[in-house]
DNA sequence: CTGGACCTTCCAGTGCAGGGGAAGGTCAAG
DNA sequence: CTTGACCTTCCCCTGCACTGGAAGGTCCAG
C-alpha cells in the first residue's frame, strides 16, 4: 500500500502520515526502487489506535509510549491502563478548574446583566471584569 | 513611569508588557529623548484589567476589543457583558465535551483495570483503548 | 571614568498537531 | 510523447501568550 492509499483508507492526510513518521508513531514496511513509502495492512490497525488514542485527548507522545511498548513484542496492556489512570486524574483536575471558572464567570456576567455604563468610570476600564 | 518600575507594580515582565504594546493592548504615554518608554499611572489600571480578563479565560484578542471601545471614549460595558455570555457559553460548551470524555475515559480504564495481557492480541497494538 | 543596572531593537524558540506550497521525480493511460 | 495523478524532500506557517538571548545605547553612583 502507498501512503495515498493508506490516507483514503484511514481518513488521515498524506501530510499526517509523513508527520507521525518523523515523530517515530508510524513505520513504513519499506521503500519502492523509487523511494515510494510502502505500508502492510497493519500500518491501518495502527492508525486506527492512534485514532483512538486521540480521541482519548492522549498526546502523540503517549500514543508513542505505547506503541515502542508493542513494538518490542510487550502487551501494553498495563501502560495503557497506567495512562488513562493518569488522563483521568489530569482530566478530573481540567473539569474543577474549569468549574470554578465558570462559577467567577456567571458571577461577573450576572453583575455586568445589571450594570448601567452611566455609573461606570474609566479609571479601571470596565468595573464588571 | 519606565518599563521596568510598570513591570515591578504589576508583577509582569518587561517582556510581556513589550508583547502586549506589540499586541495593540498598551501603549506609553511617549518615549524619553533617549528612546526609554514612559507610562502613565493609568497603565497600572490597564493591566489590571488585563489581568482580570486573563484570569476570566478572555483571551487578548477580545480584551483587546474591550480597551479599544474604552479608548474611543465609550463605556464598554455592553461589549463587556456579551463577551461574558459568549465566554460562558464557551465554558459551558467546553465543560460538556469535557464531562463527555472523561465518561469514556473511565469507562476504558475500567474495562483495562480488569485485564489480562495474555488475552491480548498485537492486531490492534492494545484492545483496551 | 568605570561599572552595573537599566533600556532599546531584532531574531528566534516554546508546545501541540499538523497544514501549505515549492521544486522535482515516477508511473500508467492515452 | 505527453498529460495528470501521485510521490519525494524541504522549509515555513498556523494560534496562543509569551520567553530567551544577542548586540548595543543610557543613566547614575562611586
Amino acid at each position: 500500500m502507498r501512503i495515498g492509499e493508506l490516507a483514503a483508507v484511514t481518513g488521515a492526510t498524506t501530510k499526517t502520515l509523513r508527520f507521525y513518521e518523523d515523530s517515530g508513531l508510524l513505520h513504513p514496511e519499506g521503500r519502492t526502487t523509487s523511494g515510494y513509502r510502502q505500508y502492510g495492512a497493519d500500518a491501518v490497525a495502527r492508525l486506527d489506535f492512534i485514532r483512538r488514542g486521540r480521541a482519548a485527548g492522549l498526546t502523540l507522545a503517549q500514543i508513542r509510549e505505547v506503541l515502542d511498548v508493542r513494538d518490542q513484542g510487550r502487551a501494553p496492556c498495563r501502560h495503557v491502563e497506567d495512562l488513562l489512570a493518569t488522563r483521568l486524574r489530569a482530566l478530573d483536575a481540567q473539569l474543577a478548574d474549569l468549574q470554578e471558572l465558570r462559577a467567577t464567570v456567571a458571577q461577573l456576567h450576572d453583575a455586568a446583566r445589571g450594570g448601567d455604563p452611566d455609573t461606570c468610570g474609566a479609571e479601571q476600564v470596565c468595573r464588571y471584569l
